[in-house]
DNA sequence: GCCTTATAATTAACAAGTTAAATAATTCGG
DNA sequence: CCGAATTATTTAACTTGTTAATTATAAGGC
C-alpha cells in the first residue's frame, strides 16, 4: 500500500470548527452590525456587564481577546462613550475598565435580539445536540490546553 | 421569579467553539510560522496540492477563506513563487491557481510535521473524541446553513 | 534609597476578516 | 451586433489577530 498522503483536506479539525463558528456567527452579525457593534465588542460589553468594573488583563482572559487587539477596542469603545478606563489606586499600571450608562443601554437594546437567535440556533440544531456539542468541546479543549501554570 | 439575565456569559458556543479552535490552532501556529507560513496561507497551499489547479472562487470555498482575504494571500504565495496564477482561456475572468516546484516542496516539508501535530492532538484528546466531535460539528453546522440555493 | 528585574499595558508591523465599491469580462435581450 | 444586466475578481476601508518591541510602573536585592 503506498503511503498516506497528507490527510484528507476536508477533514481538518480547524477548519471544522471555524466551519461551525461560521455557521453560528453569521447569524449573529447582521444584527450586531445594525446596532453599530462588532462581535468582539459585543463580547467585550457583555463581559463588562457581566463583571463589574475590571482590570482589562482579566477582561482580556473572560472575553478571549488577545490585549493589543482589546486595547485597541476599549479605545474605540471609549471614543463612543460606551465603556470609561481609568487607573488603578493602588497600583498605576493595571487599568480598570468599565461599562457605562451607554454602554449598558446599548446591551439592553441587543440583548433580546441575542436571545432570539440562540434560541433560534438551538431550535435548528436541537437542545441536545447543542448540549453535547458544549460539552465535548469543553472536554476536548481542556484536554488539550497545557497543564496550566498554578 | 425574576427576568432571566442574559446568558451566562461564559457559555456562549461562538466562545467555546473559537476556545476550540484556538487550542488546537496554538499547537499548529509555531511549526508553520517556522516555516514561513501563515495558517490560511498553509490551507490554501495543501487546497491547492489537493485540487490541481483551480479557479479561486472554488478555492475560496475549498479553503473557506473570502475572497478578499484569498486575493490577498494569492498576491503574497505568487510573490514568493510557491503559486502561479493565469487567466482561463475560455473565460477571461475566471482566474486558475497552481502551487508550483516550490510550494510543493514546501508542502512536503511542513507535511510530516503537520501529521505528528494532529498525532499528538487525537492522542492528548482521545480518538473517540475527536471523531464524535467532527460528527457532531458536521451536524450542527449543517443544521444551521440556509438550505443550499443550487 | 538606587538599580536591576518583573509586570501591565500600549504600540508597531504585518496578515487576515468583513462589508461595500470598483473593475473587467461575459451573457443576454432586442 | 449593441447596450443593459451578470458574473469573477480585485481594491478600499476599517477592524481584529498575531508576534515582537516599547513604555511605564512596581517589586526586590543590595
Amino acid at each position: 500500500m503506498s503511503r498516506a498522503p497528507l490527510r484528507d483536506f476536508s477533514h481538518s479539525l480547524p477548519m471544522a470548527l471555524l466551519r461551525a463558528r461560521e455557521a453560528v456567527m453569521s447569524r449573529f452579525r447582521p444584527m450586531l452590525r445594525a446596532h453599530g457593534v462588532t462581535e468582539q465588542q459585543w463580547r467585550v460589553l457583555r463581559a463588562l456587564e457581566d463583571s463589574g468594573e475590571i482590570e482589562i488583563s482579566r477582561l482580556a482572559e473572560r472575553s478571549f481577546i488577545l490585549m493589543p487587539s482589546l486595547s485597541r477596542i476599549l479605545r474605540n469603545l471609549e471614543g463612543r462613550d460606551l465603556i470609561t478606563r481609568r487607573a488603578a489606586a493602588a497600583d498605576q499600571r493595571r487599568v480598570l475598565a468599565a461599562i457605562s450608562p451607554k454602554g449598558l443601554e446599548l446591551v439592553g437594546d441587543v440583548a433580546p435580539h441575542s436571545e432570539a437567535n440562540y434560541a433560534a440556533i438551538a431550535d435548528a440544531a436541537g437542545e441536545d445536540n447543542i448540549a453535547q456539542l458544549y460539552g465535548l468541546l469543553d472536554q476536548v479543549t481542556k484536554s488539550l490546553e497545557p497543564p496550566s501554570k498554578d
